[in-house]
RNA sequence: GGGCUCGUAGCUCAGGGGCAGAGCGCCGCCUUCGCAAGGCGGAGGCCGCGGGUUCAAAUCCCGCCGAGUCCA
């Protein structure tokens, strides 16, 4: 167990810090005051530090923050820039959680050496599993800034450990005035995101200002070691990861009711006074009222559902309010703490590039400007949503942005109307519904999940049209079980064997090599051969695999997949034969790989133009390079237009034809970085100390694929398809050298096909094409009466004929039939009118309402042996040959 | 990444195997000094695209394209 882990921590026992057993929570906790008998985090205490501020002097936001900083960089530590909210190193998650998220997986797992040892850093982090409470709790924010100081130790060198980060955290913490009998560390084993290990918290007045972690175990299903339920084992490495938070220091300074007062006291100003709001939370009343319900949310975890009723009249009893008169003060001060949170991760988010969609993070994005409409609408704010976010930018002015808030902006925008059609047309709806029947749970999950409309709005309309819905209990529950089937693929291990990483041949120009087998592996009737060194280049990095042969005891065999799986490459080989230790000569098609080439030096050119063009939120969210084409997903908010497409593409070729150098090489990780920041990793975040550093152009990326000499190798580039594949991605289909040759070759041919069939020249085709479709429906039309005038004529010759109300007859056209028996069954005959169509005969049987179409229809099929069916009026069918019509006849009498 | 919903007239949508519809908008005529309104008449459809099932598909099935939405 890890309770040995907290024993010897020197620090505490030389400062004489007694660790106690809390007599409500039974945890164990550290601390220098005898009396003390609780742990004092919440629920076993209650904040102290509200009106009553904990430091010595109130701070901002950006002070404490440099305060902070400084503070390590005196004690040894390099400060280090933040990273962005958009956790793009990571596969795992979309947003930075932690300020430790900056350097999982591969500084904690030591496969890349921190940019710093030990660092300090103030990261800015999303965290929205909180959103309920946001607002409510006076504490909850989606973004905060996590300060932090890291320290990652080997078995080899340890900077610090447990001792020396209690005495940073207990000296900085004296050193804001706080005093040391006043600091509680909490013994409170931590896990999360495949590590594990002891830690304290440090808790003053109530309220947990910092997280010290000892990272030291890793998640092992045969560890010895448990904590909540998942097993651990000790790692070779062991990582101090503290966490203060920025928000909370400035809170604790201040002694404000919320942490909101303290961290964006003028932008609730503004709000306040640009909606409905019709009083000041800087009323002292309000203020004192406000402060009691953050005192007691500080002491109760949860806030949903029936907590949640329970919170507010207990908060009520403590300000010695009514509930009713509490909630009139406290709800719509919610939403105004609630919005000016939102719009702050908003303009993080937006900022750092994340673009709102439908899917992946973007969806994130979505979410938070969605809410924040909402609250604006109820607030009835007059401000726009931008100009929220515009206040927080000038109150964190020092915060720089790859993404201009112009950028942001439109954005902002663009969804803001998108939200406005979604309700609308939601509205719609549920006036349909309404008017149909009344509204059921049914109708509710479906209106939320799949429009998007949440109950309450439906409630909402309803009422408007005077109908009452009740949103039921299990309405949350019946959301669940339409998204509970969940399959989670696992990623299967292809290989048996255990190999040596493959050397790679292919970053040299070499497609024919001299290699020996290290393993052959069958499975699913395919042949793995692993060789110890190859040019065949793997599928990786959306580039293609190479094909070729190998060429073992004089045999070939053909090459027809490589894959790549831990270093080791992998050879899928039709009807291979040879054995472990056999030599063999590898030949790689040449000229497959080198269209793959081409079209993989065009993608870094093609994505550097589309980010000069469109901004710099612009992301690649995919790429595939193939023997014929390649594509390369992009994020942005809308289509590009024509012009920026065609802007892309002259940038694009430009840079082809400036005959730029390619230059690829090998960087430290953390050098590289520096040096050429995140925007490197577009294609992901490859592993490793060194990364491979490509230079197509003025183009940086960190990137595993193969390279042109020069940009001129490129030869052309030719977009061919720019489509959207969801909100917030665009995907551009190019072709590049030959492909792009032979693409344009193949535009060319449909253009000439197509002129030659209309026999005219191919810039008159537009306007052909068009005259032809008109006069097309011109003729359409023109026949539609024809054929009608002439069923009128027929129907009228035949109804003469007509023998006791009776007509047989054959006609010579379907659709004319059609029409002939509609107009005879409306003059109150019956019979069974016949066409010819093909091989098979078709027929109409109508009734004239004296006896069932159907059954006439049914016999005349019999008789035709065939099949049939329809109206009780009108009936059609069809059959092999073409009866006697006196076998008709007698049918029609017998059924009339 | 996974799920759900929707593509029918210019717009909003109904129809859900057997005649392609409604409301609004548009055009013309009547009524009016004129407008609004009303009355009468009319134009306007590859029922998203491609396959399949069927005697018969806007309708059912499969694939694609496009739009929307929820969850992680």
């Amino acid at each position: 167990m890890l309770e040995t882990e907290y024993l010897d921590i020197d620090y505490l026992r030389e400062r004489g810090f007694e660790r106690k057993k809390c007599i409500r929570c039974g945890k164990h906790f550290w601390t220098l005051d005898d009396s003390r008998e609780v742990c004092g985090d919440p629920p076993c205490g209650s904040y102290g530090f509200i009106g009553k501020p904990v430091f010595k002097k109130k701070f901002e936001l950006s002070e404490m923050r440099e305060y902070y900083l400084s503070f390590f960089e005196k004690r040894g530590h390099t400060r280090i820039d933040r990273y962005p909210v958009v956790a793009r190193w990571r596969d795992d998650i979309y947003l930075t959680i932690a300020s430790i998220a900056d350097f999982q997986p591969f500084v904690t797992s030591g496969v890349v050496p921190p940019p710093a040892n030990p660092l300090t850093i103030s990261q800015p982090c999303i965290r929205m599993d909180d959103l309920d409470s946001v607002g409510r709790t006076g504490r909850h924010l989606t973004l905060f800034e996590m300060m932090a100081h890291h320290a990652f130790n080997s078995k080899d060198e340890e900077v610090y450990w447990k001792s020396e980060t209690v005495r940073l955290c207990t000296e900085l913490l004296e050193e804001l005035g706080v005093k040391p009998e006043n600091i509680v560390y909490k013994e409170e084993p931590w896990a999360g995101g495949g590590n594990a290990g002891p830690c304290l918290e440090a808790i003053v007045s109530g309220i947990e200002l910092a997280t010290l972690v000892f990272m030291n175990l890793e998640a092992d299903e045969n560890g010895q070691i448990e904590i909540k339920g998942e097993k651990y084992r000790k790692m070779d490495r062991y990582i101090v990861d503290t966490g203060y938070g920025l928000e909370r220091f400035v809170w604790a300074s201040q002694g404000t009711p919320t942490v909101y007062d303290a961290v964006f006291s003028s932008v609730l100003d503004s709000i306040e006074e640009n909606s409905n709001i019709e009083f000041s939370r800087r009323d002292e009343e309000i203020a004192r009222v406000v402060a009691e319900s953050s005192k007691l949310a500080g002491v109760i975890g949860s806030l949903r559902g029936k907590a949640l009723d329970e919170f507010r009249i207990k908060a009520a009893e403590r300000a010695n309010i009514t509930v009713d008169e509490l909630l009139r003060i406290v709800t719509p001060l919610e939403k105004v703490y609630a919005l000016a949170d939102h719009t702050r991760a908003i303009m993080f988010m937006l900022g750092d590039g994340l673009i709102p969609s439908n899917a992946g993070g973007g969806y994130l994005a979505r979410l938070m400007i969605r809410r924040s409409i909402r609250l604006a609408e109820e607030l009835e704010l007059t401000l726009q949503l931008f100009d929220i976010i515009e206040m927080h930018r000038k109150l964190m002015k020092n915060f720089s942005f790859n993404v201009p808030m112009e950028t942001v902006h439109e954005i902002i925008e663009i969804e803001e109307r998108r939200y406005r059609s979604t309700v609308e047309k939601g509205s719609r709806m549920i006036e349909r519904i309404v008017a149909k029947r009344k509204i059921n749970t049914d109708d509710l999950v479906e209106l939320y999940d799949s429009h998007g409309i949440p109950p309450e709005f439906v409630v909402k309309i309803a009422k408007e049209r005077g109908i009452n819905v009740k949103i039921p209990e299990d309405f949350y529950s019946k959301l669940a079980e339409r998204h509970s089937k969940v399959e989670k693929k696992v990623k299967m291990k292809k290989l048996k064997g255990k190999y040596l990483q493959t050397e790679k041949l292919y970053y040299n120009p070499i497609f024919e090599f001299q290699a020996k087998i290290i393993g052959v592996e069958k499975k699913n009737g395919e042949n793995y051969v692993i060789l110890d060194k190859t040019a065949f280049y793997p599928e990786s990095g959306g580039q293609c695999a190479d094909t070729g042969f190998l060429i073992v005891n004089g045999k070939k065999y053909e090459v027809v997949d490589v894959f790549v799986e831990n270093d080791v490459i992998v050879h899928v080989v039709r009807g291979f034969e040879g054995k472990e230790g056999d030599s063999v000569k590898g030949i790689v098609d040449r000229d497959r790989r080198i269209r793959h080439t081409r079209h993989h030096s065009a993608t870094h050119i093609l994505l550097h133009s589309a980010r000069k063009v469109l901004g710099n939120h612009i992301w690649q969210a995919g790429a595939r390079k193939e023997f014929n084409r390649a594509r390369l997903d992009i994020s942005h908010y809308k289509k590009p237009s024509e012009e920026q497409i065609r802007m892309i593409e002259t940038l694009s070729n430009r840079e082809v034809m400036a005959n730029k150098p390619v230059i690829c090489e090998w960087m430290d990780r953390s050098e590289a970085e520096k040096k050429y920041g995140f925007t490197l990793y577009q294609g992901g975040v490859p592993p490793g100390r060194k990364i491979r550093v490509v230079k197509v152009g003025d183009d940086v990326q960190a990137c595993a694929g193969t390279h042109c000499n020069t940009t001129g190798e490129i030869g052309i580039i030719k977009i061919l398809r720019v489509e959207s594949i969801q909100d917030g991605v665009v995907r551009f289909e190019f072709a590049a050298g030959e492909a792009a040759l032979e693409q344009i070759a193949e535009k060319e041919r449909l253009l000439k096909e197509a002129s030659s069939i209309l026999r005219v020249e191919e810039r008159q085709l537009p306007k052909t094409v068009r005259r032809f479709f008109e006069e097309w429906k011109e003729q359409k039309k023109l026949i539609d009466r024809l054929v009608e005038e002439i069923a009128e004529l027929e129907a009228e010759k035949l109804s003469e004929k007509a023998r006791n109300g009776f007509v047989v007859d054959v006609l010579d056209d379907f659709r004319k039939m059609q029409k002939v028996a509609l107009k005879l069954n409306k003059k109150g005959l019956a019979g069974v009118l016949f066409c010819r169509d093909g091989e098979k005969v078709k027929f109409v049987a109508f009734s004239g309402s004296k006896a069932d179409a159907r059954e006439i229809a049914k016999k005349v099929a019999e008789i035709i042996e065939g099949s049939g069916g329809g109206r009780k009026d009108m009936a059609q069918g069809a059959g092999k040959h073409m009866p006697e019509q006196s076998k008709i006849w007698s049918l029609l009498v017998k059924e009339t």
